[in-house]
DNA sequence: TTGTATGCGTTATCAC
DNA sequence: GTGATAACGCATACAA
């Protein structure tokens, strides 16, 4: 019932807790027929070592905490797939929480990552942190930290994002040399850093292939419901500018893109032939709408195992006192053309 | 730097350690006076208590560990979802394990999270569990347990699950009544438990309504791929009957009967025309592939709240010594029809 | 090779 | 209203 503990085995073979102790890590100053016994008498017993007594006593807990807006979303739940693989392959487990894109709480929970005095941190930024005193705040406790997809450039540490720009720029310059000139991007809120530079990636492009820039073929989705609003958009689109003012759509998300799809589809809009689709993620649905969204592939279990990895070296440059050097990690993204292009 | 502790607050105020810890945990037996000072000075240093020192000491980390398959599954990481924020809004923190459906690693991380002195556990199991030896022990250790989703008769513990037989029931009583006879059932690996209830649901509202029940309309997709074998299970199906040969099919999730949609509308077979489509989850996809898809709401984030609701109250009856009763949740389901029926 | 003693930072009991 | 002191279970420097 109650836990078996390094004292009771010490008791029952008459020796002392050290040694116990000592047995169960397999200390080289422990001679092999102690050891034996008191493996054998731990097995029986089914002795479980209290960790949390040992992370008092050692000052670590091999425990990552990792924050991210959101785990009901395709790309973040395969990059929390990736840290915990890797974390738990290299004897780390993890303490998740999320943020719901809310600030109050990231600050909150950053608090009470410290407290439970978590080896190293991986965070995703919520849209409305614009504040970034209490990320300082780990920095200076010490705590190794590495920000992951939803980074920003006020805070000095580790990051690993993917190519926004430039996987942006690829798909656009895929588009404009398929021949479509009228190129509307559709964005989401200009506040998250992803979608600055997916439209930097877009105007980029433009100008690398001397296409001229319409700001009227600029239209914004709100988060959250991205799919309604690519629908919705998309009629705009069309009012604006009818079937043959557009030659392509760019839309920042899969879930925008899809928006879009549906609403062509609806009203007999020829995907590809009339207008193309461009989407970003490569999330399941992208393969099985029809018709096939042509997508950037945004490898988010390489990133979580990428975040992973980086954190871990920091953390032991710290215990071994060495400097780290800040890396900057961009995971490269492929093109997946479909049939909507 | 270093963390400050009660002690270097207690030296710098020149009171004792207890007097700083009582004050900061408001205990009534301590002067407004001390308790303004200690406050304003732990604000002004920063001062994070070390949890890990307090669960050493309270015997209780508020901390639960939850294990299940697989994160990348769009009704798994809505779980997920309710369950860190219905733990959060508790003062619980989760640490995610994923099994990755390997009964091993499920064994080994049973025995971690016993190790990590969690107060209390959620599990879901392994379609690989056969055994239950390692989750009985955790019943011996007195750690509270809730299994959800993936459950077992084999263990006598709470238990929240979605009612798989009763939706099953319903979904193809609906397709009955909209006059459908020849209903195929595309199931996955009838080893997982899910599939067997969603199974007895279907047999079950064919005898209800006295329609033949045929096995040659019993179709198999393997897990893991179940969207490319919904497709090439479609593809049997109509080599096997001819497209008048069917009705209709219930599909034992909405992956594969996108895969069916796909082979069919590949095919010029009309959905609900020809053939109508029933898919089970609710997952995002199917309120976007076309024709939309019927199908059962399957309510992932209530789960994820029920089951830690349970856990919590089995927690704290455990910490005041009362008896717990042990609970069976059955979350109700709902049919939400759109165009594939 | 084994044992003794001490401390990790907190909470809680019991004096004062 | 305050403080000294002893745990919680483990790890380790040092002594034997």
């Amino acid at each position: 019932m109650a836990q078996i503990t390094l004292h009771d085995l010490a008791k029952k073979l008459n020796i002392s807790v050290s040694t116990v102790s000592k047995a169960l890590k397999d200390y080289p100053d422990v001679s092999e027929k102690t050891k034996k016994k008191v493996l054998a008498l731990a097995d029986k017993l089914n002795f479980s070592p209290n960790i949390v007594a040992s992370n008092l006593r050692t000052q670590h807990t091999k425990i990552i905490g990792v924050i991210i807006p959101n785990i009901v979303h395709d790309f973040f739940s395969k990059v929390i797939g990736g840290i915990i693989d890797e974390a738990e392959k290299n004897g780390y487990i993890v303490i998740l929480l999320q943020s719901n894109e809310n600030y109050e709480l990231e600050k909150k929970q950053l608090n009470l990552l410290i407290q439970q005095q978590v080896d190293g941190i991986l965070l995703s930024l919520t849209v409305e942190t614009k504040k970034f005193k209490h990320i300082k705040r780990i920095q200076q406790q010490g705590i190794p930290l590495v920000m992951f997809d939803k980074v920003t450039d006020s805070i000095d540490c580790s990051k690993v994002v993917i190519g926004d720009k430039k996987s942006a720029f690829d798909a656009v310059s895929f588009l404009i040399r398929k021949g479509n000139k009228r190129i509307a991007f559709f964005g989401g809120s200009m506040v998250a850093l992803n979608f600055n530079q997916r439209f930097n990636g877009y105007l980029e492009a433009l100008k690398e292939y001397r296409v001229p820039f319409d700001d009227r073929l600029v239209y914004m989705c709100n988060k959250n419901k991205e799919y309604a609003d690519g629908y919705s958009a998309a009629e705009r689109l069309i009012e604006d500018h009818g079937v043959n003012g557009v030659d392509a759509v760019f839309a920042a998300t899969d879930v925008i893109a899809v928006g879009i799809i549906k609403y062509f589809n609806d009203n007999k809009i020829n995907i590809p032939k009339d207008i193309a689709i461009f989407g970003f993620g490569n999330s399941f649905m992208s393969s099985i709408v029809s018709p096939a969204l042509s997508t950037v592939d945004q490898p988010g279990y390489e990133m979580g195992i990428n975040a992973v990895d980086i954190l871990l070296t920091e953390i032991s440059h710290k215990n071994e006192n060495e400097n780290i050097s800040l890396r900057n990690i961009i995971i490269p993204t492929s093109l997946k053309i479909r049939h909507s292009t």
